[in-house]
DNA sequence: AATATTGTTGAGACTCATTCTCAACAGAAT
DNA sequence: ATTCTGTTGAGAATGAGTCTCAACAATATT
């Protein structure tokens, strides 16, 4: 978590009201250092392994609240879990998930995000969000 | 229901050792006289309508062998249930979704099928499927 | 400083889609 | 007839996530 992590993180709750409490800052701190795409209860042990003590509903509570202001991404892989990651850089992209493997790979291609427009004005319909994920086997998986 | 379809169904079943219940029966039928995405519990009431009685442990089971077998398509919408659509004519196709009123359109476009291969060779991934969802607003919810 | 107000927390109860368990059953095979 | 195997229904169990509520903490008001 840099100085400028926390400067963020402050102002933002801040302007909305949100007290910047002692738990808050472990779980922004907790998913600031970690690059994984992980579920609550994830983040909940992690914590707990670092001998941080935040009650699971304070971190589903808190993830809900990080997700809202933009601090991070959340995705649904299809096993009734939502899958966290920060989102400090804000750079949208999309997911490719080894079947096998669980491994998750980032990808963005302008020229896909371009037709999902086009879809949608095809059918008079205005582009909110999307979702798409590509699930495959990856190299080491497939030999 | 057409008879081709019954014909199908039955052959599939004996094929993979299942057994021709009633119950599974009314299950298929009534996925094939319907064009809705639906979820199990749906499925399941609107067999109760009918006066159908099918449990519905059944509908999960049967839903689940329908879809291994191919006969219905899922899609996840990130609600923490699946939908279900009959999958008579095989054609595969993704959907846009109406945040607001929930209307599910059915989309399908080369380009983006063929960019989705693209991104996976890049990645030295072997694409098996996909789950392409836009959710927007349509014309109706947007006014 | 004392008190009131408001938001936050933790523990555990609750929800809800789905899956599991298990006894009863049904049809095919012996 | 009897055994074997797969299927069913009812209700219990699961598990991610949400809700409730008393205790608490920080801020605002007197």
């Amino acid at each position: 978590m840099t100085n400028q992590n926390l400067a963020q993180f402050k102002s933002v709750f801040k302007a909305e009201n949100l007290k910047i409490t002692p738990q808050r800052l472990e779980v922004f701190r907790e998913m600031c250092d970690s690059d994984e795409h992980r579920e609550s209860e994830k983040i909940y042990l992690a914590l707990r392994k670092r001998n941080i003590h935040v009650s699971r509903a304070t971190v589903f509570r808190t993830m809900d609240l990080l997700y809202e202001n933009g601090f991070v991404s959340r995705m649904d892989i299809g096993d009734g879990k939502w899958r966290y990651e920060h989102w400090l850089d804000c750079s949208h992209h999309d997911h490719l998930i080894c079947i096998r493997c669980g491994r998750i790979v980032e990808f963005f291609d302008p020229e896909i995000e371009k037709l999902q427009e086009d879809v949608c004005s095809r059918f008079d319909y205005q582009l909110v969000r999307h979702s798409h994920q590509l699930f495959g086997m990856c190299k080491e998986c497939a030999d």
